[in-house]
DNA sequence: AGCAGGATGAGTCCCGTT
DNA sequence: AACGGGACTCATCCTGCT
């Protein structure tokens, strides 16, 4: 903020205590690499993290406060925020910081007027990951950096051949990382593990598009998911830290089990608490049990199965979200338990806040009850247009009251119930008629790929799973729609 | 209709031991 | 490495009651 000459240093500076790294070590690390080594300084950061977390992750507390001012989503991002207005400013800046002047002013362009000196840098970064991801596919080595071994990945990158049979079974097998924590989150600045692969250059260009699925799903149907979809790895995350519903999702999130049945447990629950003797291995049985069929306490000895407002809450959802009209409360358990967490969902939606302040348009695949359109709102992100899918009728009542009661901006929404009567054509008319869609979102059905399911858990070409397929119909369409919309 | 209870089982991953 | 036990899972179907 004192002068433009030092500003662009602290901007890298402030990028990285952002991610949640100590300053100082920030500091150090920049002095050791110069600013311009991003790597070098991301990895040394991380090894430092990484012997910090080992050595001692109690004493939090000693840190003076001046030192942990890095509160991840906090409004203090936009404040801290330097907006070059005029494109030849932020084009002077970034050449300082070492950019060469024709990818700098390609990725100001590509990023738009109204993006600030970070948001254009994120762009620089991750069209250089993929050129080099792109080297990859030339030449075989390892694609992955394995998060549970941050010590192969804190070395210089190293480029390891491997055999073309490791190729060929990498394909096969996408493990899910443990624990699920995804790529970082909030209040928690030193966890940070498989962040995103960077976009491959098919997967550029509008729309954004968000996808989510059960993370603990039969053998090959992620690295499927994943080649139908750009090739993109899939992230997994476990709601537990966003929420207290822990569920396991591929993206992406989670949501609750059915746990409604269970009078005989509580009851047995009780009887167990009102004697005496409750040691050591009863206690943890209890605590067994009731994790297991998510009970809470209501009283004294007393616990009971989740009721839907409280299902509502944990996941996100306004109060009375699935209430009222007419709809049964199996009907509320279904609905709730089909649908996104809507707190992990904004938070990896957050990075749409700053680039559509006017407004989105969202192409709202399998939309359930609403939590993608719920997390946007909670976002602050004003929707233009929504059309939506969904073949249940008690969710689109539940979407649509919603849609009324809180009144957006462009007070459109159009429904659809069937996806594969979207057809290509009508999804272009659409296009033209709004001018595009800037995200589409969904989640496809579980119903053959999750673990629950005993009689039909027949894979993603189940009856209903295989709906998957229609997402990427339709994703591609809107892309090659979109990519000639542009011309 | 709505609701609650209860039976139904396998694939996958983790983690400890061999 | 290989093996085995344990834990886990956006479910479905049927029954019986109100």
């Amino acid at each position: 903020t004192s002068s433009e000459a030092s500003s662009s240093k602290s901007k890298v500076i402030d990028q990285f205590i952002r991610m949640g790294f100590p300053e100082e070590s920030v500091i150090k690390a920049i002095q050791d690499y110069g600013e311009e080594n991003i790597d070098e300084i991301t990895n040394t950061l991380l090894n430092y993290a990484e012997a910090e977390s080992t050595n001692n992750n109690s004493n939090l507390s000693d840190n003076n406060g001046d030192s942990n001012h890095y509160s991840g989503l906090s409004s203090s991002d936009e404040e801290n925020e330097i907006n070059y207005p005029h494109e030849e400013g932020r084009l002077q800046a970034l050449i300082k910081m070492g950019y060469p002047r024709e990818e700098a002013s390609i990725a100001i362009e590509r990023c738009g007027e109204n993006a600030g000196v970070a948001e254009v840098v994120d762009f620089i970064f991750a069209a250089q990951m993929a050129r080099e991801f792109d080297e990859f596919y030339a030449e075989p080595y390892e694609p992955i950096i394995n998060s549970n071994k941050r010590r192969a990945c804190s070395e210089p990158p190293t480029r390891r051949r491997i055999p073309n049979t490791a190729m060929a079974s990498d394909e096969e097998l996408i493990r899910l990382p443990n624990p699920m924590i995804g790529f970082g989150v909030p209040n928690e600045p030193g966890l940070m593990t498989q962040r995103p692969v960077p976009l491959p250059d098919v997967a550029r260009g509008p729309p954004y598009f968000y996808y989510e699925n059960v993370a603990i799903a039969p053998k090959g149907v992620w690295a499927k998911i994943s080649s139908k979809l750009y090739g993109i790895k899939p992230e997994f995350v476990d709601s537990q830290y966003f929420c207290a519903a822990a569920r396991k999702r591929g993206y992406i999130h989670k949501a609750l089990p059915w746990a409604e049945r269970c009078a005989q447990m509580t009851n047995k629950i009780r009887k167990v608490l009102e004697k005496d003797d409750k040691n050591l291995f009863v206690q943890k049985e209890i605590i067994e049990q009731c994790k297991r069929w998510n009970l809470v306490w209501v009283g004294k000895n007393k616990v009971a199965p989740l009721e839907p407002d409280e299902i509502e809450k944990l996941l996100g959802f306004p109060k009375d979200h699935t209430r009222g009209g007419g709809i049964t409360k199996t009907d509320r358990y279904k609905s709730l338990g089909n649908s996104f967490q809507v707190d992990t969902v904004a938070y990896h939606l957050s990075v749409l806040k700053h680039l559509f302040p006017k407004g989105i348009k969202v192409l709202s695949l399998f939309s359930g009850i609403g939590g993608g359109e719920v997390a946007l709102r909670r976002l602050q992100i004003p929707m233009k247009v929504i059309v939506s899918v969904e073949i249940s009728e008690v969710n689109r009542n539940i979407l649509r009251s919603f849609w009324e009661e809180t009144k957006q901006m462009g007070d459109v929404l159009i429904e659809f119930k069937d996806v594969q009567a979207l057809d290509d054509h009508k999804i272009e008319e659409l296009m033209d008629h709004y001018g595009g869609f800037d995200l589409v979102i969904g989640g496809s059905p579980c119903n053959n790929l999750a673990g629950a399911n005993r009689v039909s858990r027949t894979g993603l070409e189940g009856d209903q799973s295989s709906l998957f397929f229609e997402f990427c119909r339709i994703l591609d369409v809107v892309r090659r729609k979109a990519a000639r919309m542009r011309r």
